[in-house]
Parts: structure tokens; C-alpha cells; sequence
DNA sequence: GCAATGACGCTCT
DNA sequence: CAGAGCGCCATTG
């Protein structure tokens, strides 16, 4: 294509690193590429894919761990047949358990440093 | 070049 | 917890 925003390579660098059965926020994968509040640029670059991508790009939800393609459409049966073939499940709404299922870089994190704290 | 639209997210009601 | 408003910016008519 012509003409390829930068900030969409970024995003896929991004999402091609979220490992099999977790899934990341679209705000999420914008802040690990370096653009904190561009959540919409990461929908837009994953519309861009082109069909037969090996992007993970299934694993992208958005903050309330919904799918967020239109469920009239056939790309949100794809992603949550997809998910769910990775082990990741929906509750009776549809959503999925962000507790659980969301990707966390930088380690287990399971040990919070004291005096530490969560910025937000 | 302006206006509307959209695979988003945060805050306030 | 759900809905409305606003911000952000690339794409399209």
C-alpha cells in the first residue's frame, strides 16, 4: 500500500508479541507502542489488515473485554470462535474475565514492590 | 478542504 | 452497571 501510517506498524509489533490465549485492551496495545490514548488509531489499524494476516489481531479487545466489531458482522463470530479455540471464555454476556484473560507484560507481576503504587 | 464516521477509552450522570 | 458526552485521529465522500 502507498501510503502506511508509521503508528500502524507499531500497533502490529505490539500485537504479534500477545501470547496464545490472552487477549490486550485496543488502549493498552496503543500505550505499549508508545502512543497513550490513541485506542481508536489501534481499531483503525487492525480494520487495515488485509485479509489472511498472521496477526493475532483476535486478541485485541476493548476495555470492558468485549468483542468489539459489530455483531452483525461475520469479523465478530471469527474473533470469538478464535478465542475461544485458545481457551479464552466469555461469561453470559458476552464479555470476557479481563482478571484473568488480560495480558500482562512485564512479568507476573505478582509482586508488587512496597510502596509502589498503581499510577492509575 | 470540510464534515461525517468509526474494530476506542475515560469521566460524569 | 448502563448511557451520554467529549477527545483523538485516519479514512472517506
Amino acid at each position: 500500500m502507498p501510503s502506511s501510517p508509521r503508528h500502524f506498524d507499531r500497533f502490529y509489533a505490539v500485537v504479534a508479541r500477545i501470547p496464545r490465549g490472552r487477549v490486550a485492551t485496543y488502549g493498552q496495545v496503543a500505550r505499549l507502542a508508545g502512543l497513550p490514548g490513541h485506542a481508536r488509531l489501534v481499531g483503525y489499524a487492525m480494520a487495515a489488515l488485509p485479509d489472511g494476516t498472521r496477526l493475532p489481531w483476535h486478541r485485541v479487545v476493548n476495555a470492558r473485554g468485549e468483542i468489539s466489531l459489530r455483531r452483525d458482522g461475520p469479523g465478530h463470530h471469527v474473533q470469538r470462535v478464535r478465542l475461544r479455540r485458545e481457551s479464552v471464555r466469555f461469561d453470559g454476556r458476552d464479555r470476557i474475565a479481563l482478571t484473568e484473560f488480560l495480558w500482562r507484560p512485564r512479568g507476573p507481576a505478582a509482586t508488587p514492590s512496597p510502596g509502589s503504587r498503581r499510577a492509575r
